[in-house]
DNA sequence: ATCATGCTTAGCCATATTGCTAAGTATTGC
DNA sequence: GCAATACTTAGCAATATGGCTAAGCATGAT
């Protein structure tokens, strides 16, 4: 498919790992350290890094630097072109009233063996 | 990170492929052909294979052969845990009603230069 | 000045992902 | 029967991902 569209890839990879959706969990509760957010992953900080600067590239943090404590936080708006796909999706399958499609695919299963 | 949840990375890890949402989004206005999701991708059918295949794993669509022809449908349900995931998140960061992180971030940021 | 703390960089390894081609198998139409 | 259609399987190649160790570099505390 054609390339447009880059960013809800980034989003939704970001948010395809467990130690990341975690991280996102734990910033939406406050601000943190980044050896803060590796404590409770149990992995070590250059993987943590990388988590992080994925979530960061992918917008959904922001991280600054303040002495050799580098602080992280949340971007709540970073959510919403997620959101905003998701509900999209539904307008579409609900301008369908039908609930054809299941019992259609039923039949061919029945039919199947 | 703990690897319970698996079933969150399953559907954001297939929501994050432009091809597969492109899928979802021709599936949400009705059934299809495996040629007919093919065709506007421009790939290959093996390839086309394999994105459906993930979708299915995921839960987001249903398939089924009849005599050569396989049709597929989307399982709007399965898109609900997503949903959810991302209302909870909110709902936690929600519950600070201070917007006081941003703040800090700046001043952390404006100190840096 | 020295040392611990907190991150950062570089680089390696294993596995997963996404595309392909080539060669099947099973149906349907003539 | 035979050919076209519609997948399906097997296997390859390039790149991405997620983990690590080792070593580096500031900053803060003593």
């Amino acid at each position: 498919m054609a390339k447009h569209d880059p960013d809800l890839s980034l989003l939704f990879h970001a948010l395809s790992d467990p130690t990341r959706r975690a991280m996102l969990t734990r910033l939406a509760s406050g601000p943190a350290r980044v050896t803060d957010l590796a404590e409770p992953t149990g992995l070590k900080l250059p993987t943590v890094m990388r988590h992080l600067s994925v979530l960061e590239q992918a917008g959904f943090i922001t991280t600054a630097k303040d002495g050799r404590i580098r602080t992280c936080a949340i971007v709540p708006e970073a959510m919403e072109p997620v959101r905003t796909w998701i509900d999209e999706q539904r307008a579409i399958w609900e301008a369908r009233l039908d609930r054809l499609d299941a019992f259609v695919m039923n039949v061919i299963k029945e039919t199947e063996e």
